[in-house]
DNA sequence: TTGAAAGCGCTAACAG
DNA sequence: CTGTTAGCGCTTTCAA
């Protein structure tokens, strides 16, 4: 038999399908004589349940979407882990969306999302989202919505954070002390919550040591790599060169070596470099990479059980709060010894 | 209204349901002002097809699975990227499994498809995998499944891979010209598809050197970076130094690296390095890597759209054929200038 | 402890 | 061109 149903077990036993549908969930009412002779057959047909029927009828799909900018980036693919292994652990099933950076794409998806494909949302948006109307939206309409990392501050809902400001600060300390004194805070977007608190405490740790008259000295860059190079390599021959480097996003790490390496600027004799990243290359770069890591796969997967916890209860309300789970300095040689 | 249904547009109307779902199909037997009626209500009511009704009545869900070993590596992160990317064009919907090496959860993960979730599965086998019965299994009852990069060769289906042996060819070739004559083939498991290709390129390119004397020797490591390290550490404070090393797993290149360094062995100058991967740091380890870089992207998007192409005929049968995509010996220092 | 029956929302055969 | 009707496979009252 290709796909065995219920109404074929209820047939062959001679019992009704709501019997059988009963003793599969391990129903109270069903005699341990009937659950046992259906386990039996069920097993023996190898019968699965149809998934789509039982959505339909229940209106729950056991099914989440994780919308993610990108997963080509060590960050991304952690916080996958970390979400897959909790929901495969709770029984679910996990769709990846992805928005290459593009609010009109995560628009698009999340629209979608009013079909009831799926119980709840965990996302990271877009570098160009800047606004949380269409995550609102579908919220009102009952839809759980857990934001990891790059967060939409004004949305009630819950968020998965690490500590952005706070390593923003430090890795600006950091730097600051071992001597550098034109910082240069390097991102890929002005828009995500991430860069923005990352700044703010670049910024702040610069204003702590004001009697150094030091200035802020915030750069945006771009997608491409070839980009990133120009960009970098003009302010590497600027006449206002920076001593150091806060870099916010992966991507930008290959383009800060390279440039120094091209310009024969010595990482970290004349630039010292600290990179927010995941890297497991980070130990292995020339010089090896001093690192603020996050705690990826522990942000994916705290991220995860919220939402489940709250798709376990029929009251789905998520609170309203900021869980921040800490990243973690890891010096090296590229901001001297 | 929370989720209106075709019945409420219905109703609202005054027609009936079929015509509503004929109309928003876009059937060429609604007349074109029945059509501009119900999609403009659609629209103002924000309407979304409840796409398990649609599963459950078609018997087709618009959904495809892709089963991995894991994400946290670049190879099946771009990977990922190809498939989403060809299955959003095509307006499917992509569920997301990691065995993690496991072919205990990639059993259990594949024998879940016979429920009808999923429409046809994109697959990279596990380490441990070195059977085909399940996918076998799966298949007959209809269900079309493609491989890439880590295949079944027995398996009658398309099958979408790099050209393993010829890059384990050009690899060793290129090692041994550049003055290595103790190469060692460094691998996570001997049982992947993948690594026996590559071995076998090894082992003759030496051979095609047998005057010279050289002896084949492959190394199987582990999962552990401390057990890897330990491996390779060995190795290398043993009386049969390698003065090469052909890579074929990401995560061991980080303990070659680190051996090399702990050991004050030079690289290139004392042990050439050669690495099958997707790594974009590549370019700045110390020193830069030359690699095998594989079409992994390209890899996913070609197994997708093979799959979508089977899926949109109804004779759902997928040729037993294998694509073979080129991947680039790329050098860099690691062997030599 | 079990069965009958309704219905989740949609599609498709058939009828008009 | 449009409506009626049956039913995908499952769950869940309600009744026995």
């Amino acid at each position: 038999m290709a796909n065995p149903t219920l109404k074929d077990i209820a047939t062959i036993l001679g019992v009704s399908t709501a019997t059988v549908s009963r003793a599969l969930r391990d129903s109270y009412e069903i005699g341990p004589a009937t659950k046992k002779k259906v386990a039996e057959l069920a097993k023996q047909l190898n019968y699965f349940p149809n998934p789509y029927a039982s959505s339909l009828r229940k209106g729950r799909s056991k099914t989440i979407a994780v919308v993610l900018p990108e997963v080509a980036d060590s960050f991304f693919s952690l916080a996958i882990n970390g979400i897959e292994s909790v929901a495969q652990h709770k029984g679910y099933h996990v769709l990846i969306y992805l928005t290459h950076e593009s609010f009109e794409r995560e628009e698009a998806i999340l629209n979608e999302f009013k079909s009831g494909r799926v119980d709840g949302i965990l996302i990271s948006v877009s570098e160009e989202t800047n606004t949380s109307t269409h995550l609102v939206k579908l919220m009102e309409a009952g839809m759980p919505v857990v934001f990891f990392d790059r967060i939409c501050e004004d949305v009630m809902t819950a968020k998965v954070v690490t500590d952005d400001y706070e390593s923003g600060y430090k890795a600006t300390v950091y730097l600051l002390k071992k001597g550098c004194r034109n910082i240069c805070f390097l991102s890929t977007s002005s828009n995500l919550s991430i860069s923005k608190n990352r700044a703010e405490g670049y910024a702040d740790a610069l204003a702590a040591f004001r009697k150094k008259n030091l200035i802020s000295n915030v750069v945006t860059c771009g997608e491409s790599l070839a980009y990133n190079l120009k960009t970098i390599t003009k302010l590497l021959k600027g006449k206002n060169k920076p001593d150091g480097f806060v870099v916010s996003a992966e991507k930008l790490i290959p383009p800060v070596y390279l440039s120094c390496k091209k310009l024969k600027i010595s990482i970290p004799g004349n630039v010292k470099v600290i990179g927010f990243t995941n890297l497991q290359t980070s130990l292995i770069l020339a010089p090896s990479l001093t690192t603020i890591t996050q705690p990826a796969f522990e942000m994916g997967a705290h991220a995860a059980a919220i939402l489940f916890k709250s798709l376990d209860k029929k009251r789905r309300q998520i609170m309203n709060e900021q869980i921040v789970i800490k990243s973690e300095l890891v010096i090296r040689n590229s901001t001297g010894r």
